[in-house]
DNA sequence: GTGCAAGTTGAACGAGTGTTCAATAGGAAA
DNA sequence: TTTCCTATTGAACACTCGTTCAACTTGCAC
């Protein structure tokens, strides 16, 4: 493949196969869970032939290492440092992400939530799913030590982990549609745990 | 069946094979997920033949719609009033029981995020789902309001939803191995939630 | 043009799925 | 004993699954 060259039939949306048979994976995955995702639907989501899903990905749970990949590496740059801004302002656009728009969408939350049954049902995908959580937990954490240079990184990583329950906690209950007025407070406990004095 | 004569067979564990069975689908949906729930296992798990299940429960899904009735009758335990304890006794009880050891097993989380898993994937657990979690809030709502009569049925509601959302992040990120100290200052912060001026 | 390699297709295979059902066992009632 | 209903079994059915593979198309290098 990428000799250089400009793909002929790129029309439209048209673009590389690869990426349209893992979306659609992630689609899948995200309404029907993965119990929804055979490879003939994914070949049917991605409109492509079943044998090229095999092509691309040699097995079903390399589609789906893929499709955690994806998921984490998303999830990684909400922690993303931004050396536009003040680092208290890092810290608090991060921290106000988790309930933006992009993110509490059905669509990545349920996402988020068949990718961690499917970790608990499968060790490989636990430990991915494992160094994600850490590196996240990292970078939250490295976020309140720019914010708060006082703390020690032990108590930056303290706080960071409290700040993940409550994340997740957040994610989880937003599932459920509980009320967005306690999501909002949500956030703003982080936001305490985060600058507390 | 029960006709109030005993079963001749009642020798030791071998109690009935219902029971049986709906323990053996909780068992493998905990540890495997749906996708390691097939009747066949059911019926392995449990020691019974296979025509076994389905003479019980009549559908795959209505073993499944038993197992997720069966875990809600557990939670919804957890914020059962106790008329021999003062109302601040029983709601501090029931918010830590949720860190308790009986609760805080592998076996239990994962089970309770299968089935989280499995509503977003059908639209009848998630009514089930949703059903429970509604009684779950006002369980916990009407423990809140005993301990504290000044607030009003709606600032209970409210505090019930926020301390449900750190509840929810605990329980979640228990799967992912979070340190027990960040645990014990997350009950710490429901029982602010909840005891809060 | 010919050659070649990457891309793409769908049929085929064996294994596993949920469900049905005729057959059997067991114990209580007659 | 015979009768009858419930409990229990496992074979059989039609179907879906993941994977393999021979065939075919496409576009670039020569």
């Amino acid at each position: 493949m990428d000799t250089g060259t400009v793909n002929t039939r790129e029309q439209g949306e048209q673009v590389d196969r690869q990426s349209r048979i893992l979306e659609a994976a992630l689609e899948l995955l995200s309404r029907h869970g993965i119990s929804g995702v055979s490879m003939r639907a994914v070949a049917r989501e991605a409109g492509v032939a079943l044998g090229l899903v095999n092509y691309y990905y040699e097995d079903k749970s390399s589609l789906i290492r893929a499709a955690l990949h994806s998921v984490d590496k998303h999830d990684l740059a909400l922690v993303a440092q931004d050396p536009g801004l003040s680092p208290e302002e890092q810290l608090r656009n991060a921290l106000r992400r988790v309930a933006g728009p992009e993110l509490l969408t059905t669509r990545y939350l349920s996402l988020r939530l068949h990718l961690w049954a499917l970790a608990r049902a499968d060790e490989d995908f636990a430990l991915i799913n494992a160094a994600a959580f850490d590196r996240y937990l990292d970078g939250l954490a490295a976020l309140i030590g720019n914010a708060r240079p006082e703390l020690s990184a032990k108590e930056c990583r303290e706080r960071a982990a409290d700040i993940v329950v409550v994340q997740n906690g957040m994610w989880l209950t937003a599932l459920l549609g509980v009320d967005k007025e306690s999501i909002r407070r949500s956030i703003a406990r982080t936001e305490e745990i985060a600058f507390a004095a």
